[in-house]
Parts: structure tokens; sequence; C-alpha cells
RNA sequence: GCGCCUGUAGCUCAGUUGGAUAGAGCAGUAGCCUUCUAAGCUAUUGGUCGGGGGUUCGAAUCCUCCCAGGCGCGCCA
């Protein structure tokens, strides 16, 4: 619709610069909008604002030229002039019911696009370190992950979701020294405990499982426990396996997959550490400090330089960072999308100077970010802190077995990833009208039931005839609904296009409050049967949609509730 | 001290990439169920968009300087 528009205008344009009205040369950027207001239409331009001075004229007058210019259009019922220059567009009413036809056509492809046309992009998400259970944090990035993974898929792209863990450096070891500890009967709080051990109570199941001998079936990764607990690299062969497998059961839980899993330690395995050092060496950018091997980032943009190899002779973890990159990149991913924690912004700029120092044709601005803030929990008013599994923080488990899954997905999706986010427990628990989750769903189930409804009353219902009876949408509340189903399409283009999932929750609270408003204040099972259809045609777009939008972020549409 | 992010109603947050009179939910107030699900609806109260300058037809949005909060700033990951 956007686009006819858009053309219409540029001929209007066309025709004014033939006139002589316009100069040839002047910029033409055409920009429509929906309005935000009715009265304004249903789509708007700018156009006589920006091009005003060009044309030495006041905006109005100029607007007045372009609508007398424009070639007539069957889908327009008429223009307008408003404020200080606005063009107002009105659809015909046939125009703005056609949206039903398309939605109920197209059902669940309604809103997707192709403007991937099948390129493949990779989006690495969540990547804990098995150390531990996933906490709110990472359910924050598996929610958002997740979700940028759906609306890139929606709108044409070839998605591979990957996550990314170290399963060698000190961390693991401190992992193994801890259920090493409790194997042998220790406590976090003896003396002898290691200084940077795992304190939590998990680990004691870790060793409890490991001293018993059981196998672990993660997701990459079959382990049994050799129940010797002198054996410190079994110890920490198993305690990687159990962990991963712990977190693949909190991602089940959440209905988040990945598609592939990768492995620091491959990247030392199969060399391509060793090899990424050498092309920086050969390219020149490094050098002898100290006894350590320098990068030199600053020439790409980075604050100072960073150190590859240690004095000790052992890498920093940027290094195993830019292999790991470099390999996304032979990978053949034209995107790459890395939703993180902003706690590790700073690894931002380091990694895209390293890709830079490679000289290997890869973009400047590669790989993508979306880093999002912290997550706070709220209970009863106070901070939630501790948690029963972990000890130290809020599990995704918890949260989940807490709040429900689809709660859970929403809040954490529902918000900027780029903004602090308070996630007040007794909110999305409330089973009330508070709850943005349930107020989504309820409109859906509404419709579903409507539909039963329209069964056990014995009247037919098809689309082929509803869509010839739209004509009898001719309530306010209707119209507002054509518009806002209207601009699913827009809603979700831009939500992948600015990896901004939180859009798509956005407009389901609208969607879902028009449609309340509207089956509160209209009955739609009404005797007179053009009527009746028409209606219920509009209600199946409306479930169409809010069961697509909540497709994206990954939240159940229920037909009953 | 430096870098990144944030600051919008009492609270939690939107704000269509510079547009028209800044919105929603919760909380508060007053109403609506013999009628398709009241997990709903209607009405109403509440704002110097952190503050000061600037850019232009037009700024919550862009620039600059302050103020406040979060996160980073290691030969840790």
């Amino acid at each position: 619709m956007k686009d006819q528009l858009s053309r219409l205008i540029s001929q209007a344009l066309d025709s004014l610069v033939d006139q002589g009205t316009l100069p040839g040369d002047s910029p033409r950027n055409i920009q429509i909008d929906r309005t935000r207001d009715p009265s304004h239409g249903d789509l708007a331009s700018n156009i006589a604002l920006t091009l005003a001075k060009a044309a030495g004229k006041n905006p109005r007058e100029l607007a007045q030229l372009i609508c007398a210019a424009l070639p007539p259009a069957g889908f327009l019922a008429r223009t307008d002039i408003a404020g200080p220059g606005f063009i107002n567009f009105f659809l015909s009413e046939a125009s703005s019911q056609s949206v039903i036809r398309e939605i109920l056509e197209q059902e669940s492809a309604y809103g997707s696009c192709n403007t991937g046309q099948g390129r493949r992009v990779q989006v690495e998400y969540v990547s804990a370190n098995p150390t531990g259970p996933l906490h709110v944090g990472h359910g924050r990035g598996a929610a958002v992950g997740d979700c940028i993974c759906r609306l890139l898929e929606a709108t044409g792209w070839a998605v591979t979701r990957e996550f990314y863990y170290n399963d060698a450096g000190q961390q693991i070891n401190n992992l193994a020294l801890s259920v090493q500890a409790r194997c042998r009967g220790m406590q976090p709080d003896d003396p002898d405990w290691p200084a940077d051990g795992y304190r939590g109570d998990y680990i004691h199941d870790v060793a409890q499982a490991y001293l018993r001998g059981d196998r672990v079936d993660a997701s990459d990764q079959h382990v049994a426990g050799s129940a010797d607990p002198d054996r410190l690299d079994d110890i920490r062969r198993f305690a990687v396996a159990y962990l991963r497998r712990e977190q693949d059961l909190d991602l089940q839980a959440f209905e988040v997959h990945f598609d592939n899993y990768f492995l620091e330690s491959s990247l030392y395995e199969d060399g391509e550490v060793d090899a990424t050092v050498q092309r920086l060496v050969d390219r020149g950018h490094t050098y002898e400090l100290d006894g350590a091997l320098w990068l030199r980032t600053t020439a790409f943009g980075d604050d100072k330089d960073r150190v590859m190899r240690k004095s000790d002779g052992g890498y920093t973890y940027f290094l195993p960072d830019v292999a790991y990159h470099l390999n996304k990149w032979q990978r053949g991913f034209e995107r790459v999308i890395n939703e993180q924690g902003a706690d590790h912004h700073s690894t931002v700029t380091r990694v895209r100077a390293g890709l830079q120092a490679l000289e290997s044709g890869i973009p400047q601005g590669w790989p993508e970010y979306v880093l999002h803030q912290m997550v706070t929990v709220m209970r009863d008013g106070e901070e939630v802190k501790l948690s029963k599994r972990a000890g130290s923080y809020v599990t995704l488990r918890d949260l989940i077995d807490e709040v429900g899954r689809d709660a859970t997905r929403y809040f954490l999706a529902a918000r900027a990833a780029n903004s602090q986010l308070t996630f007040d427990i007794n909110l999305a628990t409330s089973q009330s009208n508070d709850n943005p989750v349930y107020y989504i769903q309820y409109a859906h189930a509404r419709a579903c039931s409507v539909m039963r409804k329209l069964q056990e009353q014995g009247w037919e219902w098809t689309p082929e005839t509803a869509l010839q009876q739209l004509d009898q949408l001719v309530e306010e509340h209707e119209k507002a609904l054509l518009r806002q189903l209207a601009r699913y399409p827009e809603v979700v283009a831009g939500a992948a296009l600015a990896s901004e999932p939180h859009t798509v929750a956005t407009y389901l609270r609208e969607l879902a409050a028009d449609f309340h408003t509207w089956y509160n204040a209209h009955k739609m099972l009404v005797e007179d049967a053009g009527l009746r259809n028409a209606r219920v045609a509009l209600c199946e777009a409306v479930r169409q949609v809010i069961a697509n939008g909540l497709g994206l972020l990954g939240v159940s549409a229920p037909e009953a509730m």
C-alpha cells in the first residue's frame, strides 16, 4: 500500500517538475507514515514540507499542487491537506477491508516477507559457560535472541542459531576442582576449599552423579562418570557434560533450541587459534613487549592495544574470540548477530578491530551486536537475589517454575534490550487484568470461542462468502481494527530490521486492546447473516494475526482460557 | 578519570528511525455481567519528556555542556 502510494506521489512530483513548479534536481525522499489520529486519514506524507524550500512556495500551497497532480487511484477515497502542510490520504473502504482477504488467504504467512531472499545469517546467543545453571540474564538473552531468529526467518533469512561455550579455560578448571572437593566431602566453607571454587549446591549434585558413575547425555556430548575422585580430567569432562545437560533442560523448558554448539576447545584442536596469530603477525599488526605478544588494535579504533599471547605463553581470551569470528566469516555468513549481555560490550570494538587486522575482506561493522542490559527481579517490592539452586542468583528454571514459560518469555522480550529491566514476579504471575501476556492470549481465546459458538449455533460460515460481505464493517471500532491489522507486516519488517522484538509485543498489546473494545461494544454472532459473516471474518483475521505475532515471541496462543 | 547504555505520569514502560494535541498498563476515582469467556469494557485524575544551550518549517527524538543511575575499563573470561 505504501509502495503504491509512493509511486503515485512520485508521478505527481514528475509532472510538477515538467511544469517547472519544482526544480528537477530537488531531493526526493518520499516518506509515508501511518497516522496516529484517524481524523488524519490512514496514511500521511510530509513531502510538501520537505520540498517547500526547493519549490519556493509555502508548504500548504505546494501540497495543493501535489494533490492536484496525483493520478487517480481506486484505493484512495480522498486526500486532505492538514496542519503545516501534511497530505493526508484516506483509503477507500474496500481497500481497508481487503486486508482481511490477505490475512485469511495467507494465514500463518501473513506478515512475512522475503527481504532476506534466503541469504544466510547466524545468530549467536546465550553462550553461557558450563559452570552453572542459566540465570535470568541468560534468560533475557535466550528470549531476545530467539525472537530475533524468528523475526529473521519471517523476513526470508536462512538462520543458524549458535551457542558458543568455553569448555577448557581456567573457569572450567575451577569447576573441576570444586566438584573434586565435593567428591571428597568438603564444604565451601572448609579451609581447604579451592580459592576460586564454585560454591552453589548444584556442585554437590554433580559430584554425587560422578561418584555414582552416572551417564550424561547432553545435546552435543555423552560422558559417563568414572567415580574416581583423583581423576581430575574425568571430573572436568563429566562436570562440563552434566552442566551442559542442565542448561539444555533449562533451554528446553524455555522452548529455545540451537542448530549448533560451538566449543572453544575446537579452535585450539583445529589449529585455528595458531593460524589466526600467524596471520596477524604476517600482516604486521603485532609487536612484542615485556615478553608478551600484542596486537595493535588502536590502528582499528580501539582505545588501547591488546595482549594476544601472555608472557607465560598462554593466549588471552581475546584471541579465540577473533579466531571464532574468523571461523564464522569463513563459514559464509553474510550477517552475524551476537546477542550478549551489556557487561561484555567492551569486546565489541576489540573483536571488530581484530577482524580488521586480519585483512580478510571482512566489512568494518561486522559482526552486528545486540546487547541487553541487566535484569533485576522483584517480588513483593523487594529485589530477589538468592536462588535455592545456585545460591547466588535467580536461575531461569526458578523463574519458569514460578512464572510459567509464556509469561517469562513475554516479560523478557517485551522490553527494549537496551534498557534495564525490572522483572516483577507478582505482576508476571498475576492471573488478572494486570498481566499483558494473558491480556493478549485472552483476546485469542475469545476469538476462538466465537468460532466455536458459531458452530454450536449451526451457522454456516465460509471465507469465500464472508469476503463478499466485508462492506458491512462500518463501525469505528471495526475501522480501527482494520487499520491495526494492515500495519502488522510493517511492524514485523521494522522489528526484524532493527533487531527489536519488543515492538511486536507492543503491537500485540494494542491489537488485543482494539479487539477487546470491539468485542464489548458489538456482538459478532448477530441474526443478520451478512453482518455476522463479515464480523466473524474480522474476528478470524484478528485471531490469525495475534497467533502469528505470539509465534514470533515464542508465546503460545491458547484456544481457551 | 575514560568508554558504552539509560533518564518520559506515583510505579513499570511505549513513542512508527525529526512530524500534527507526548501514549499504554498498573496504582487512584466513578461505573458496566439474566446477552458470543468480566483474565474484559467505559469514563476520569495525573507530564517543565533529568537540566541548560544549539540545529530548523517542526525536537522526547539530532549536536553540545552539565546532573543522576547502570555496566565496563587485567598479560581474567
